[in-house]
RNA sequence: GGGCGCUUAGCUUAGUGGUUAGAGCGACUGCUUUACAUGCAGUAGGUCGGGGGUUCAAAUCCCUCAGCGCCCACCA
């Protein structure tokens, strides 16, 4: 509370607005922070620092609604962390997402009908770099207009020089260890962007397709110790989503134990059309109650077939090349070379339709990959890619999680982490895309996958590989805020990476947010029209009332159908608010104010006693995350408890030392979600020093007494 | 095939064992009450998805069914 001052300068009705302006506050007030210098931390060695590293927006396009949410629940931690006194840094920054800038510059280009071939690399790069800029600076002034309070000065880019040597480092330190290694080996193709893909970078979409019963006929001379089951045939049938890639079959593969196909394991069988001759084997992977129980093993196509094909040492005949084509394999009699895929499979089903080898046909619906950047088929072939081995980067990231070093919020996230940390395959690095981190080896013009770079977000923006005062001080980071779809991508990848480079853990929680889907429940997106721009939001009804509203629905839960009307109801509080000072700063006026709490009357005591619970319960909500809990309470009490309830009674029995004191604590507790109007209005109290700290965004944090 | 989440008023939802289940928006009825009509005072509207169980007491805990959504998985 300030101390007495005689001498104050009145303000009249009209110096103050009847309503709240967000529009003549916003870029004034923020202004005045930056300038102030808040942003930046000192470092206080006897302190323990608050930070946060935010999960960098994509250069691809302007923010969502999931960053606004994101970015609304970082600066409420850190907004608060800093009123408490802790030195509190917020690290921005922005990700070149190799492959999805790489895209998006790739569809601009496509409206002029070219493509980055007709350009070539060097005057592509030029265009990507043009993106970049021009996307990176819409997104910092996004956050700006957001009211994030980040620390611009240490700014970074996932391609800046310095994180181009973290990276460099990184790999060296890989394969110093010896985990880097190349192999040929079935991975993720995408026929359109041209490169290869790790696992998680394939989503599984539902498709309508058929099974195809194919026979196989069964060597003649072989045929002799045939038993009953199989004594009347002379072939043996296959079921297949894809009869195309019989031209690369290498086996039948039945399961061991499977009683109908004892007596032909080890027999010979000619592939139809091809007319090549390959084994039944028997194999523990396969499953004797899908389709025939016999399965055609294609190893150059298919990552299960592949490994059957490395256990039973069989050749793996490519058939797909890198383009969805068929590569020059020519039965006698045919030639597909150059066929596309589909084209291929119709001419072979004709044809074994004319052999009389297809069995029956089976509408069969089952999960097929796609690209999860361009949203076409992915093709699995066989391909010579950089791999990073995961078994010993994983055991840390494990052990860390388990032993409750990092905790996840809501809880239920540690255990979908773990069972993913769990199966992990090795990491496949490699991309033949043209907007990257180099592979930093001699010949090799490959680039990084984009996400080995992310993985780094939290040492690299702080210095590593140097050992810098940054590091050293706010490393590890304090809180982790993010979606879900990148737990696997980009979270886990920090936590392995974060512990084999420093030996300690990036972040100690990490908080995955609700997704934020439109009223119907489907997810927002531009390109659907479903999507909501948090910039209209922010111009329509203000950046505090779009924050607060955010908070607001944020109770938790998984999913948020947004709802505009939770903005709406953000600005009318806003606006009560700004109201609430209004006659809160003009009964100043009018009354003495000696600055001395006394409660004279039962509506004192009441108003005092629900403020203190007020504090303690935002205090409680903000430790545990539940920020719409927060906001509700603070919400409840500040329309009810005291503008309708308090204040009202105030006309009547005065005591305005209570009512400035409810209307700066309340101020306080609602700064990190309503920066702007709680700022715009303490400068009001300032000025009339009713207030003795400069700016709200550094004035100490209550605490329930 | 595994795992997770959700289902409360017309819409979006709060509420994790305890008096008549709250809010915002919408609807309706009054109010130019010396801050706010972005407001104030009220009214109507809910068998808390269905069924079963535990308990003195269940929207809340357990089981089960149904619907919606998401994630993982080498049934080709």
């Amino acid at each position: 509370m300030a101390t007495q001052s005689v001498s104050r300068k009145f303000l009249t009705m009209n110096d103050l607005e009847k309503n709240y302006n967000p529009k003549r506050t916003e870029d004034k007030i923020y202004e005045m922070w930056e300038k102030s210098g808040v942003f930046e931390p000192k470092i206080e060695s006897s302190k323990k620092p608050f930070t946060i590293v935010i999960p960098p927006p994509n250069v691809t396009g302007s923010l969502h609604m999931g960053h606004a949410l994101n970015n609304t629940i970082q600066d409420i931690l850190i907004r608060r962390s800093r009123m408490k006194g802790v030195p509190t840094l917020w690290v921005p920054g922005t990700d070149h997402a190799g492959i999805a800038t790489q895209n998006v510059v790739e569809k601009e280009l496509a409206k002029l009908g070219k493509s980055r071939q007709d350009l070539g690399r060097e005057k592509f790069a030029r265009e990507v770099e043009k993106w970049v800029q021009k996307y990176g600076d819409i997104i910092i002034g996004q956050l700006k207009k957001l009211g994030c309070s980040c620390d611009w000065s240490r700014q970074r880019y996932t391609m800046d020089s310095d994180y181009v040597e973290a990276v460099k480092a990184a790999f060296l330190h890989y394969q110093e260890k010896g985990w880097i290694y190349q192999g040929e080996r079935v991975i993720n193709w995408c026929i359109r962007c041209q490169t290869a893909l790790s696992d998680i970078e394939v989503e599984h979409r539902q498709v309508d397709g058929k099974l195809w019963y194919i026979r196989y006929q069964i060597q003649k001379s072989n045929l002799k110790n045939q038993n009953e089951n199989v004594k009347l045939k002379n072939y043996i049938t296959v079921a297949t989503t894809r009869p195309e890639t019989m031209l690369g079959d290498a086996a039948v593969a039945v399961n061991p134990d499977d009683k109908r196909y004892e007596s032909i394991i080890g027999q010979t069988v000619i592939i139809p059309i091809v007319n090549r001759q390959i084994p039944i084997i028997a194999d523990q992977s396969v499953d004797p109650k899908f389709g025939t129980g016999a399965v055609k093993v294609t190893p150059a196509h298919d990552p299960s077939d592949f490994e059957i094909g490395e256990r039973h040492k069989l050749a793996s005949i490519k058939v797909i090349d890198e383009t969805g084509k068929i590569t020059q394999i020519k039965p006698q009699g045919f030639d597909f070379t150059g066929q596309k895929v589909l084209e291929a499979r119709e001419k072979i089903i004709a044809e074994l339709e004319s052999q009389d080898l297809l069995e029956k046909i089976q509408d069969y619906t089952h999960q097929v990959p796609h690209c999860y950047r361009c949203g076409k088929k992915i093709e699995q072939l066989l391909s010579k890619q950089w791999f990073v081995k995961m078994k010993k980067l994983a055991e840390p990231a494990i052990r860390a999680v388990e032993k409750g070093e990092i905790k996840f919020v809501p809880e239920r996230w540690e255990k979908v982490y773990l069972d993913w940390m769990k199966n992990l395959r090795d990491w496949c690095i490699s991309r033949q895309i043209w907007f990257g981190h180099k592979i930093p080896i001699d010949g090799i013009d490959d680039v990084l996958d984009t996400w080995f770079s992310s993985a780094l977000w939290p040492l690299a923006v702080l210095g590593w590989p140097k050992k810098t005062d940054d590091l050293a001080y706010f490393y590890p980071t304090t809180v982790l805020s993010t979606a879900r779809d990148i737990l696997y991508l980009w979270v886990a990848r920090m936590i392995f990476s974060g512990l084999e480079f420093t030996g300690q853990k990036p972040f100690e929680i990490v908080y995955i947010h609700p997704t934020i889907f439109n009223i119907e429940g489907k997810r927002m997106a531009k390109s659907l029209g479903t999507g909501v721009d948090p910039l209209e939001l922010i111009d329509k009804y203000g950046a505090d009332a779009t924050r607060f509203g955010l908070a607001y629905i944020n109770t938790g839960v998984q999913d948020i159908r947004f709802d505009e009307k939770a903005i709406i109801a953000g600005r009318k509080f806003a606006n009560k608010i700004w109201n609430i000072a209004r006659f809160t700063i003009l009964q100043m006026q009018n009354d003495i104010v000696k600055f001395k709490i006394e409660l004279k009357t039962d509506d004192d005591k009441k108003i005092t006693q629900s403020l203190n619970h007020l504090i303690a319960s935002v205090n409680n909500d903000l430790d545990n995350f539940r920020f719409g809990q927060a906001a509700h309470s603070l919400y409840d009490f500040i329309w009810h408890d005291f503008a309708d309830g308090y204040l009202e009674a105030s006309k009547k029995e005065k005591n305005p030392e209570i009512l400035l004191y409810v209307m700066v604590t309340t101020l306080k507790l609602l700064h990190p979600f309503m920066p702007y109007v709680s700022e715009e209005i303490w400068q009001k109290l300032y000025e009339q020093k009713l207030v003795a700290e400069k700016l709200l965004i550094s004035a100490k944090w209550p605490e329930a007494g």
